[in-house]
DNA sequence: TAATTGTTATACTATTAATATAACAGATAA
DNA sequence: TTATCTGTTATATTAATAGTATAACAATTA
């Protein structure tokens, strides 16, 4: 499990952490119950701060990725990952809206936009 | 063509306003060559800062969906917005890889993902 | 001349991202 | 026991962004 930050992105540097780490565990590279390293371990290899990789982590474990034991240690959810609920359809969809309704404006085609998808989901399924 | 915004969103306004003229378009609500109102009356229909607005028609501008004229206003672009390109098909992979490496966590299947996108089309083909 | 247009400039408040230290409490290893 | 490691909490600082508030400018139009 590797992870690459791009300290010059506008995308803040928990969110490219906590991305890498939700990829790690859709391709598999990361299974159930596998540990991660500490806060200070993973920010002292990544050149950040304990504090930004803690709130990664926090983040992770409000949304079910991972659990984290006071004095043990951080792991992958054993249980696995929450399923997807009511709540969750509706925040994937306001996310998904303004990126379709963008694509209509430049002339994609339903069917284009699919097969980008369809490519994408095969990066999680090799 | 109605604009919402919530105040209360972490969404920030001028983005807000952003997908809503994006979606307009999308929707043909909004047609090449139509007037837009001007920062001030938007503004103050809105309730929101004269700058806020332009924030948005900036950024809309340069994305060409609008053209602004100096002292005529401000029109949807005339000739179309510009078609989808390799960078825009770069970022906009970049966009959705995140969304659908959550879903897969989540357990949503390809399939599921896919009706909803198409489902999502369907409210810009009506 | 007066009003309206986009534009620019400055200033201020609030929030967020990221960092830097420091300390605490509980568990574990020497 | 002592030292070390764990997540956690607290405080402080810097930088950037979002939003607002005024004010003014230049060009067009009524």
């Amino acid at each position: 499990m590797f992870i690459t930050l791009d300290l010059e992105s506008e995308e803040p540097i928990y969110t490219q952490l906590k991305n890498q780490i939700i990829a790690g565990i859709a391709k598999k590279e990361l299974s159930p119950g596998e540990a991660l390293p500490s806060v200070r371990a993973l920010a002292a290899d990544l050149g950040i701060n304990l504090h930004t990789v803690n709130k990664a982590y926090q983040q992770l474990k409000q949304e079910g990725f991972i659990l984290i034991h006071r004095q043990k240690g951080v792991v992958i959810n054993p249980d696995g990952v929450p399923k997807a609920d009511a709540v969750y359809w509706t925040e994937l969809s306001a996310k998904i809206r303004p990126l379709i309704a963008e694509s209509v404006c430049k002339g994609v085609s339903e069917a284009e936009f699919q097969e980008l998808c369809h490519q994408i989901f095969a990066e999680f399924y090799q």
